[in-house]
DNA sequence: CATGCTATGTACGCTAGCGTGCCGACGCTT
DNA sequence: AAGCGTCGGCACGCTAGCGTACATAGCATG
C-alpha cells in the first residue's frame, strides 16, 4: 500500500506533483508485482493499462522477424510504460517485458485519459518523457548501427542497473544477446574482456557491476548523452 | 500564397480539418521555399519554426561523433517538422537538412503552440504522427542493425520517391552513404546491383526510380510496415 | 551421488562492410 | 578544345560479427 509520501519517492515522473494531481493520482492507482519475464503488452495489443514502475523495469523489444529483435527502449522508476496513451493512441508496436520483478503503480488507460486533462503539471512532465524518450530512441538507432557489442554491453549494463537500483544482476548471456541483437557467443567475449578488465564479475545468470566509472569509459558516448538529456529536460526538482 | 483549398492538398496533416482550424492556421502561416542543402536547425538550438512541408522534404539527421552521422526520421508533404514543440520543448537533437527542394508551411513556434490550444482536431492528429514517428523511429533502428544496405537503401530510395512526388532523386553516393551511415563504395556497389536487376537507373547524381514494385520486392519489410502504420493511425479522410 | 539441464567457453569458416586509395569518366567552365 | 572538379567504379587487405557446433562447468533435482 503506497502512501502519498512514497510516491514522492516511487518513481520518479511522479516525484513532486502538486498535492491536488498527486492525490488524483493516487485515488485512481493501485500497486502491484510486477514478476520477472512477465510480458504485459504485445505488438498492437490494446493497452488497459498504464504503468509507473518503482523499482521493477521493463524492456520494450520491436520483433522484426523470426529471428531479430531488439530492445529499442526501457521504461523503469525514471519513466513509464504506455508513453502511446498519452498520445491517445492505444497500441503499441513493442513487446513489453518485465526485465527486473518489482513493484510498479498501475493504472488503467481510463483513468489515467481522464485523469491527464485535470492534472496539468503530470501531462506536461509527460510530454518533456515522451520528447526525451523519441531522442533517446534516435540515439540507439545510430548506437546500434555504429558500436561495438562491447561498448553497446557496457552501456546496457549502466542503463540496467540504475533502473534496478543494484549492483547485481540476473542476466543470461542469453538474455542479453536478444536484448542487443547480436549472438549469444558474441556476448561471452564482450563478457570476458569486460571482466577482464575488472569491470564487471559474473557467473551462471548474474552479473555485478564492480567498477561503475570504468564501465562508463569503456560505453560509448550514449549512455552519459541519455543522462545527461534526461537531468535536462526533467531534473529531479 | 496558399488558399484554404490549397492547403487541403499541401500537407497531409493538415488535408480536411474542420474550417475553422483551418482557417485559424492560414491565419497564422505563410508560404515559403526550402532550398536544397539548405539546414534549419541544429542540435540544441531553439526552434523559431514548424513547418509542414508541401511538396519539399527534410531529413532529420543525428550527429554520433565526427566521423558518424545518420538519417534517424524524414519529414515531407505526409509529416511536419516540429514534433517537439508539439511537446511543448523548443528544441531538437537532430539536424533538419532540406533533402528535397520546395514549398513548405511556415509558423513561428509561439503561433503554433497557441494554435494547439483552439485546435483540437489538429493537435489530436499531431499526437498519432508523434506516435507513428517514434514507432518508425523503432523500426529504424531495428532495421539499421538487422539489414543490408542493399534492402536498406531500397527502402530509402522509396521513402524518398513518395515525399519527392517524382521518378527523378538528384541524389550522388556520397549524399547516400551519409543518410545510410555506410560508405560511399558501399552504396556504389549497392546502387549497381539494384541497376543491374533493372529497379533503378542512375547517372551522376541523379538516381531514376524505373520499377517501384521491384523496389519494394527488393527493401526489407520495414518500407511496408511503415507505411501501413501511417495509413492505419493517419488515414487519408 | 548420479543425472540432466542450462549457462558459458571456444572454435571454424564465412560474410558484410570497413578504410583507403586510385583511376576513369562526365560535364561544367573558360 | 582543354582543364578541372566532382562522381562513380573498383580493388586491396582488414575487422566485426555471423551461424553453427561442440565441449565443459555449475547447479538443481531425483
Amino acid at each position: 500500500m503506497a502512501s502519498i509520501l512514497n510516491v514522492s519517492a516511487a518513481n520518479q515522473l511522479l516525484a513532486k506533483l502538486p498535492e491536488i494531481e498527486q492525490r488524483a493520482f493516487m485515488a485512481e492507482c493501485q500497486t502491484v508485482q510486477l514478476a520477472f519475464g512477465e510480458v504485459l503488452l504485445q505488438p498492437a495489443e490494446i493497452f488497459t493499462h498504464v504503468y509507473f514502475p518503482i523499482d521493477s523495469f521493463i524492456s520494450l523489444i520491436n520483433v522484426i522477424d523470426a529471428d531479430n529483435r531488439l530492445e529499442v527502449a526501457m521504461a523503469g522508476r525514471e519513466g513509464m510504460l504506455g508513453i502511446p496513451l498519452v498520445l491517445n493512441v492505444k497500441e503499441s508496436q513493442s513487446i513489453a517485458l518485465v526485465q527486473g520483478a518489482g513493484s510498479a503503480l498501475r493504472m488503467t488507460a481510463e483513468s489515467f485519459q481522464r485523469l491527464l486533462f485535470s492534472s496539468p503539471v503530470l501531462h506536461q512532465r509527460l510530454k518533456r518523457y515522451i520528447y526525451v524518450a523519441m531522442s533517446q530512441l534516435a540515439t540507439s538507432a545510430a548506437c546500434n548501427h555504429f558500436h561495438r557489442i562491447e561498448e553497446r554491453l557496457a552501456r546496457w549494463l549502466l542503463m540496467t542497473q540504475d533502473r534496478a537500483g543494484a549492483d547485481q544482476l540476473n542476466l543470461t548471456h542469453e538474455f542479453l544477446a536478444m536484448m542487443l541483437g547480436v549472438r549469444r557467443a558474441g556476448i561471452t567475449l564482450a563478457a570476458i574482456a569486460l571482466q577482464a578488465h575488472g569491470l564487471i564479475r559474473y557467473q551462471r545468470g548474474t552479473i555485478t557491476v564492480l567498477d561503475r566509472l570504468g564501465l562508463i569509459e569503456a560505453s560509448c558516448e550514449c549512455y552519459s548523452k541519455d543522462c545527461a538529456l534526461y537531468a535536462k529536460m526533467l531534473p529531479v526538482l
